[in-house]
Formats: structure tokens, sequence, C-alpha cells
DNA sequence: CATGAATGAGGATTCATTCAT
DNA sequence: CATGAATGAATCCTCATTCAT
């Protein structure tokens, strides 16, 4: 998907690779760095491309933290699936998405940070892509979430603020790793908020469902 | 607290004064625009002030934010005690905290965002000081959850991942106010959170307590 | 001779070019004006180059001294084997590098004061840099001196003192310009000079062979 | 003497004694650091007064300048009858104005090369009384010399030309410093220069004298 | 007289973007 | 297609000078 970001080149195969060339450097410097402090030569050097050729596969540097933010997002949308495929029970799958959810951010513990620092820096009809993709990641909770709900594992909770409770509870893994890292595992981090979180929502049946995933 | 960042000026009601003027400017317009887009210029105007006044008290654009950070997690710090202020009994005094803690953010969402989007753009040893001013604040979270468990009233959960799921939960106000604003009132977003928040903490008799708190 | 200056532009025949036109405006200017009322503006109009372009040859104002300063003192070490080609007899060697010297420092008069007085506005270990170049020069003098000397053309001489009495007197005629300028023409200023300077310091054939040259 | 330099104080003995306080200061700061680099602020701070205080006894940067440029001179005028006071022999007053100048020179190597890089800063007219003073200081040498030829002591030299001699081995033990200093004694550098200066200059006569001082 | 807070024009430097090769 | 030299608007920051106290 290019969300019709203007290239002067018009080879599509070829616009793919320079792009995620572009792209992977991009993503590592602005997450270091941050996007105003990094230049575009920076980009070029790391990519190992001169400066006319960004320009050829992109208008603007905003065009570049654009496809960035995108393909951030978007690889955490990919993450979730891949991590449900084969699992049919709903708890199990819930406990599988927030663990797939919190591992991703785990793995770019400073894209997730990148994608909170640099938003607000698109311009507003950009922003509100980035947004829609967020609500299509949350929505892979949520219906886990609702499918907990429908089997009778889950109260029927407030499932907008629990999805956001999970959602938050996954970023933090990242925005506060200052705090966790060091403190206890990933597995730790999951497995203590899922018992956490989970304590109140949880039917009878649910209960020993989740006791029995636990071991 | 000046965290001793050098002044030309020596008179301290000035510096308090001046500093105060700039610092509010510049949360104005960091908070819209963020830090880098924003101009020294656009903050002597806004302050109404000239350039060189600002380079007066402060020696850098850096230390601006520096100031800015640290008046927005102080005013964070300083709400929570002034909505404890004469509550007594542990749960009111815990509702009351997390009431206030994302009525503070309500408040001031831009400058939430903010904190979240340019800590970083301080230098490491600064950014360590604002680290530090975020703990200060959890611990008054924290504080009122033990005093919930002392008192019988919780469970004995897991205290570390609580305190950051309530600040997580009042953060998401202002980090997701796109989401929630217009959805909910604050105080609809406080309810509900709580509701699903405590209903795994609570004890038999805190539950009665909430119960009665809620009307 | 580059001297590790930091240049973002590769091509050695490009940094050659650019920078000797960079080096020719900022002669005129610092000369005229001086080093620090001169502005890149100034030195990039009347290069008829860009701001931008003069910091691509160059990372710093200071650079453009450096650079500047090295020319001047490397177009005085040039000038004086020019004039010795072809010259064998050593007092007619000395009398033509003491013309020579005088003779590049009235021609570059403003630069001659330029070194004067912009030499301590380079960092220590530049200024030493420009010390050895000068000192180079000098050796060119004393070398022509000792000639004469083992020739039997002048008595045992203190070589290093008559050496700086020499330099001296070549660059009194830029620095004290105000003063010759119009009471003298460059020629007779050598040749009044060497007459006072050699009195004491020729033996008897030498005297004989002087005499001969001034006609 | 003031030069018509503005004051807003009126008080004689405050404008001397506040002057003096200032030039002070600008001497030892110009000379370290040179004249654009030193600010008004520096001065104020290292003479111990307030930057309005500055304003009040000058108008202008330039009018410190200019003033320190004048007390540097006036020292080096004022240096040279002082040495002579009492001496009668023409040959000795010859050596001690020259010595004296040298050590002038010596005891203020900073102004002396202040003097050299500055002067240009000034404006036209007051660089033209600065000349002016130095034209002084070398009409005290020039006397010493035909006092020296009147008695018959110095061949009929070039005046004009051997003046200037002395007056650049004088300063050269300021500008050269880097070379001379650790090299040799003010006193070896004086006698080795006497000694080469008036081989050719002295008459038969003069060199018996000047035997005679050396011891 | 003395102070030093306030001003703002001016200068060095950076960097997104273009375009000729 | 790819390159990277060239451009110049825009930004941070300094500092001489003023003026109210």
């Amino acid at each position: 998907m290019n969300f019709k970001i203007k290239s002067r080149v018009e080879v599509p195969e070829l616009i793919e690779r320079r792009r995620s060339q572009i792209i992977k450097a991009a993503i590592e410097l602005f997450g270091k760095r941050g996007y105003h402090v990094t230049t575009i030569r920076d980009i070029a050097k790391r990519a190992d491309v001169s400066i006319g050729l960004i320009y050829q596969y992109v208008s603007d540097k905003e065009d570049v933290l654009f496809l960035v933010l995108i393909e951030v997002l978007e690889s955490y949308k990919r993450g979730i699936p891949a991590a449900l495929k084969g699992i049919e029970e709903p708890l199990d799958r819930f406990c599988a998405a927030v663990r797939a959810y919190c591992t991703v951010n785990d793995e770019k513990v400073e894209a997730t940070v990148l994608a909170y620092r640099e938003t607000k820096s698109l311009r507003k009809e950009r922003r509100n892509i980035i947004k829609q993709k967020e609500i299509e990641t949350n929505r892979l909770i949520a219906a886990c979430i609702q499918d907990c709900i429908r089997a009778g594992l889950f109260e029927k909770v407030d499932v907008e603020l629990f999805t956001y409770q999970i959602v938050m509870f996954s970023h933090a893994w990242a925005l506060k790793a200052w705090h966790f890292r060091g403190r206890m595992s990933l597995d730790q981090y999951v497995w203590r908020g899922l018992t956490l979180m989970l304590g109140p929502v949880l039917t009878a049946r649910g209960a020993r469902v989740f006791k029995a995933l636990k071991s």
C-alpha cells in the first residue's frame, strides 16, 4: 500500500525495494534520534543511497515519516494474526494475542516510542490514517475479548475500556521500558499483567481455563 | 526549583516571574506544534518578551524544554495531594487520586502528550530527572493502593503493575483523547475504568465500600 | 595542501577550484576589513557563490581564515625560490631574495598585515602551523646569508638576528606602508635598506661585489 | 588627554579614575583575546563595574579600543625619556633608548601585539591619531641617532631607515616573542642586536665608545 | 552617579530540496 | 535511474547599547 505517495520512478518492484531500503534506515534513525533531528543526508548514508535517490521515491521528508509509521503500525497488525494461527480456544487466543502484541512491542521498542513521539509531526489527514491503523489493530484484540465473552469465559465487561487497557499494557512495556526492563522478563510481565487484569473479568469457568493455561 | 539552570539575572523573584512567563508560552506552543517546530522567536512573541530576554534566563532552547517538562510533571505531582486533602477513608482516597490524576491529564492534554513526545529531546542526564519526577508521582498512587491493601479493602495485588495500570489509564485519557473525547465524559471514563480495574482487586468489604462510594 | 580541512565534496579538482575561489574573496575582504567584521555572506557574495556552498568546502569560518593565512604564507614562500632561479652568485642571490620578499609584501600589503592581525584568531594548534610556515620562509633567507658567509662575502654575523632583521625589514614595507609609500619607491627602499644593513656585515670583498651589483 | 571622548560624567577626577579602571581591564582582555572577541560585559566584569557605568564614560566600544591604544602608545612614549634621564653621552643615550624601548615592549608584549592587530579596527581619523603617537615615539629614537651623528659617533647614515630598523627591532621582540623568548634574554637580544646593527654605522670613535659601554 | 534588565538587529550555520550531469 | 553539488531560507544565539530605577 503506497497511500498515493508520489514516486518519480514507475517500476513497482523498484519502488518496493528502494522504499523499504529507505524506510529501514529511517526507522532506525528516527527511532534512535527522533524525526526532526535526523537529516535526509543521514538517512541516505545509512540506506547507502544518494540523497537524490530518496527524492525519486518520495517527495518530502514527511513522506518518509509517514511511510515509516505506516510500516511500524502494519508490522504490529501483522504480528497478532500470525500468533493466533492454529489456536482455537478463545481464552488461549486472547492470551496469545496479548503476548504477541507485547512481543512485537518488545522487539521494536524504539518504533513504538516513535509512533507516540512523531505521529503529531504528520499533517492531520495522515495522522488520521495512522490512527485508523491503530484502530484496526485494536479491533483484533477486541475480537478476542468478545469471543471470550461469547464463550462464557469472560464476564460481560466493558469491552471498549478493556481493549484499551490491554493496548496500553502492551505499549507500556515499550513506553516504560526504562522501568520494566531489568526488573522482569517479558514473559513475567505478560503473566503478571494478565493475572492482574483478568482477575475481575474471568467467569468461574474462565478462571479454570486460565489456571490450566498458566501451567 | 531551578535545577541549576543558569541565568544572567540574579534577582530570584525576577527569575521566577520571567521564567514562568516563558514556560507558559512554551508549554502552549510546544504542546500545540512540538518542540522542534517551535522557534524561540515564537515563544518570545507569545510570552510578549524579546528574544534576548529569554536568553537572559535560560542558556539554551533545550533549557526551555527542560523547564517546561519539569513544570508539567510537577503540576501533576501537586494535583494529587491537593485532591486527597481531607479525605481519610483509604478507598475513597484511592479513587480520589485516580480521579485527580485523570483530571489533571484532562486539563493539560497537550502537556501530557508533550511529555511523551519530547522527553527524548533532552540529554540523558535531564531525561533521568524527568523520569524521577514521574516516579515520584507514581509513588503517590502506589501509596494509596498499599493503604487499601493494609485496610483489607484490596486483595494483595501486584502493586507495581497495578500502579502502572492506573498511571497508563490516566495517561490514556490524554494520549487517546482522539478516541475517548466525545465518546464519554471524564467522569464516566473514571468510573468505568475503576469498575473494570477494581473488580478483581476489591475484597468483599472493599466491594461494599466501593458500591457506597459510587452513589 | 588541505591540512585535513573537512569538505563534504570529495572531488579533488572541485575542492581545489572552489576553495581557491573562496580564499580569493576572503583574502580581499579580510585584508580590507578584518576577519571578524567580514561576514560569511560577504565572502559568498564576493566569491559569487551561495552561503551554503562555502560550508560544503569548509566547516567553519575559522577554516576560511586558516586557509587564507596558509595561502598567504605559502605564496610568500613560493616567491623567493622563483626569484632566485638562475642566479648563482651568493651576494646576488641574497639581494634577489630580499628584493623578492619585499616585492611579494608590496604586492600583497593587506595580506601581510592580515597575517599580523589575525593569526591570533586561530586556535593554538593552527597558529603553530602558520608559524611553521613563517619559519620555513625565514630559512630561505637564512640560507642565502649563510652562503654569503661561506663565500667570504659576509663577516661571521649573527645569522639568527640578521635573518629576522631582513624579515622585519621586508614586513615593515607593508606594516608601515602608511609611512614609506609616497616617500620612496620599493626599489629605493630595498637599496637604501640593503646599504644600511649590509654596511657592517660585508667583508672587503663583499663590499666590492655589492658596489658592482648596485650599478 | 581625552581626545574629546564624550563622557556623561563631568567630574574630571572621576573620569580619570573610572577610565583608567576600564582601560586597565580592557588592555588585559583585548591583549589576551582580541578586540572583537571581548565583550563589554567581559570588560565590566573584570573592571568590577557595571556595564552601564562604562557607557557613562565612553560612548562606544570603539572608544574603549581607542583609549586603550592611546594609553599603550603613550606608555611607550613615556618610557624612553624616563630611561634617558641623567644620561648625557650621546651613544649611551642611544643605547639606553633602544634598551628602554625593548624593555617596554617586553613588559607589555600583548599590548604591542594588540597595537598591530587592532589599530585597523578604528575609524580612519582615530587611526591617524594613533599613527601620530607612534611617530612621536619614533622621533625620540631619531633624535638620539642624530645626536650621535652630530657628535661624530655615527656615520651619516640613512636616519629615516635606521630609525625604523630600531623600531622594528624593538617590536620584533614582542611580535616574534614565540621565537626569541626562551632562546635568549632581553639583554642578550639588545646587545646582539646593537652589535649587528651598529657595526657599519659607528665611526672609529663611536666604535671605541661602544666597546667601552659594553663592559 | 551607578546599575543591570531589556532589546533586537545581525551573524554563523544547517538542511530540505532541486537539477544538471 | 542515480548522483551529489548547489542553493538560500530559516534558525539559534550573541552582544552592543539603552533606559528606568
